[in-house]
DNA sequence: TACCAGGTAAAAA
DNA sequence: TTTTTACATGGT
């Protein structure tokens, strides 16, 4: 049995709730999804796992979003309350589109695509150790065959949390994946490398060794991917996509990403491809957002403009 | 069937 | 120092 706590927030505008959620529309309804105007994943409140709901009212200049938290009756108020700083990291609302939108007037083709997409942000994942394990999934094979890796690692090793006749999945703990067997793992289709990879990460954070939620505290874009690249199966491409999806540094440009490539040949360069120097020589004019104006890019071929 | 897909580390040259 | 190779799976 749960017990809802409900909250409302009022984000700074412009926020397009249902555009940046849009995303998350066709993923497993276990984990994560966006349906009929709700957006919905299992948040850890302390350690215990909680079903975060949001929906939006309002509109993209005035919005408002009404969550709730259902979680066990035994949190205290003070771990249920936490249910809204959780919303506000994975809806991004912190992001200042305003300046975004400002510093993009002076490309031509961002600033048509920032009016058509005004609102939208790229969502944040939970932790930051979330952002990175995905990345590393991610790595050299397509985005389908990854995201069903993904989901099976979830469906096998996260916790639960159970509503109704319905259970939730939540990110597997570095815990929980530090202590499983390859051989457990790799029902999920992970290769033995990746494995290697992401239990190794997960075994330095049960140590101790490594804090990766406050990595980047204090720390200049630069710094943080050096030291995300110091750890075994990140490199470059890895780390910045970590900080662009964990841990809101709009700075960090993944220009070795083929996806990436192939946008900014469509928009920039007539439909050629670009090499990655290219890309990143493309990406400078975006300067502190470069890493923003990339995720725009992609929703605006995603959803056929220019 | 063969090849590629939002890379990386280690081996080989 | 630069180039090649193994890796896992699903779509074409």
């Amino acid at each position: 049995m749960q017990f809802p706590l409900t909250g409302t927030i009022l984000p700074r505008g412009p926020f397009d709730f249902s555009r940046s959620m849009q995303i998350f529309s066709g993923g497993d309804p276990h984990i994560q999804n966006f349906a009929e105007g709700i957006f919905w994943q299992v948040v850890h409140l302390g350690t215990e796992p909680a079903l975060l709901c949001v929906r939006g009212r309002g509109d993209v200049e005035a919005p408002i979003l009404d969550y709730s938290v259902l979680a066990s009756p035994d949190l205290t108020l003070v771990q249920r309350t936490e249910g809204g700083r959780k919303a506000t990291r994975i809806l991004s609302l912190d992001i200042d589109l305003q300046t975004f939108y400002q510093e993009m007037q002076g490309d031509p083709v961002l600033a048509v695509i920032t009016r058509r997409l005004r609102g939208l942000v790229n969502p944040t994942t939970e932790s930051v150790f979330e952002a990175l394990v995905a990345s590393i999934i991610e790595q050299q094979i397509s985005l389908q065959v990854a995201w069903s890796m993904q989901e099976r690692l979830i469906h096998t090793f996260g916790g639960t949390i159970r509503i109704g006749t319905r259970t939730y999945f939540a990110f597997p703990s570095p815990q929980r994946l530090a202590g499983a067997s390859v051989e457990e793992v790799r029902t999920s289709g992970l290769s033995h490398r990746k494995i290697e990879y992401i239990q190794g990460i997960a075994r330095q954070i049960e140590e101790g060794a490594l804090d990766l939620e406050h990595l980047g505290d204090g720390k200049a874009t630069d710094e943080v991917m050096e030291s995300l690249m110091e750890l075994r199966g990140v490199g470059r491409w890895t780390a910045e996509l970590t900080m662009l999806r964990g841990m809101q540094r709009f700075d960090a440009f993944p220009a070795d990403d083929l996806g990436l490539r192939r946008h900014i040949g469509r928009f920039y360069r007539g439909g050629k491809g670009v090499s990655a120097d290219e890309a990143r020589t493309i990406a400078e004019r975006w300067g502190a957002w470069k890493g923003l104006a990339g995720y725009y890019l992609i929703v605006a071929d995603r959803e056929g403009l220019g």
